[in-house]
DNA sequence: GGGTGATTTAGACATTTGTCTAATTTTTCC
DNA sequence: GGAAAAATTAGACAAATGTCTAAATCACCC
């Protein structure tokens, strides 16, 4: 669990606390297909991706929609499910061989009630997640998908390397019909 | 300020904290068409709102695109300026007369820091807001502009018959003449 | 209460995007 | 290394959505 420590320790934690908070966290092993989520089953852990890629999706009448797609150094939870411990709406699975720090919601928040400094902690991640999800959302406002793409290209080469491309069409909103006249009118 | 203290009062606080709640809060009034939050300045306050409904919207080329609109019983705040202390890349402003209950970063972060129980509710409101915009993040990808409209009918009434339907249009992520066809088709 | 400006609707046409299909290329796996 | 499966591209046409414009309706103000 040397990993975990080392994370909370870069995160501005004294090394005291590093060890307390790193020994709630259990580490997993995925494999290519492996489901950290299912729909209707309640999401009953937060994980850190140490390494690999993970998809979000839902079931729209038998076709997969990708929503969002993660990767290490992110976080991995259905929010709905794992916040209020309902059955989840969405999928989470593993697109490489992953490797995720999980805790349990029990133990995330004994550790917010115990820990002052953890409990600042999370309120940070919160805000931070806060902004990121509501710039996504206002790229489908403001943006058009060739737009959305090009943003895309900018910010995150990796996907565009490691993810199929009907993947990251259905997480623009497009069809991968469309995405493919897109990538050929950027050239 | 006695509203603010009743508001506390029901959302679980003492009667003492409440009252010390209260205090960090200021009321103000704004009149149609008022900016609580303009572009290019930093968003001192996160807001309760009281009374009245607020627009924010984003300037694309001269353009106003619309981006959420804020009811009573709601919060405001440009999120990203608001937590970073940044300048701010949207606006928002009154589209009736408003009442609103301010409250400043420092101050926020003081009652945060100073009591554990308001950070409690901090983080609950956070969570809130993530689910949130998280749902809305999520229509655009999985529904069209025909469910959109359906959804925000079914979801929320008053929107429809006080908000113009320009101003829905824009927020639907379409144009206006659309938005017509839509209601159109409906009936 | 009537004029003025804002809002809403809608026609005609252009552009964007989806659907269905098939050919081509790449990946996977024994 | 080669067969099978998956991923990518693209043609042809259909459906959805945007642009521009004008008419009709509504709201507001003196």
């Amino acid at each position: 669990m040397d990993e975990v420590q080392v994370f909370f320790r870069q995160s501005g934690f004294s090394e005291e606390i590093a060890v307390a908070l790193s020994e709630k966290f259990i580490e997993k092993s995925f494999d290519k297909g492996d489901y950290f989520v299912l729909e209707g089953k309640t999401n009953t852990h937060l994980a850190y991706i140490a390494q690999g890629i993970f998809q979000y999706f839902y079931n729209k009448g038998g076709e997969e929609i990708t929503s969002y797609i993660a990767m290490e150094g992110g976080f991995l939870a259905s929010l709905a499910s794992f916040m209020s411990q309902t059955p989840a709406s969405e999928n989470i699975r593993a697109l490489t061989p992953a490797k995720l720090w999980m805790i349990s919601k029990k133990n995330l928040d004994q550790l917010i009630t115990q820990s002052e400094e953890f409990k600042s902690f999370y309120i940070q991640i919160l805000e931070q997640q806060i902004v990121c999800i509501d710039k996504s959302r206002l790229d489908f406002i403001m943006l058009n998908a060739e737009e959305r793409y090009e943003k895309m290209l900018c910010e995150n080469v990796t996907l565009l390397q490691q993810v199929p491309l009907q993947l990251l069409a259905s997480m623009l909103g497009v069809t991968p019909r469309h995405l493919s006249r897109i990538r050929n009118q950027i050239r």
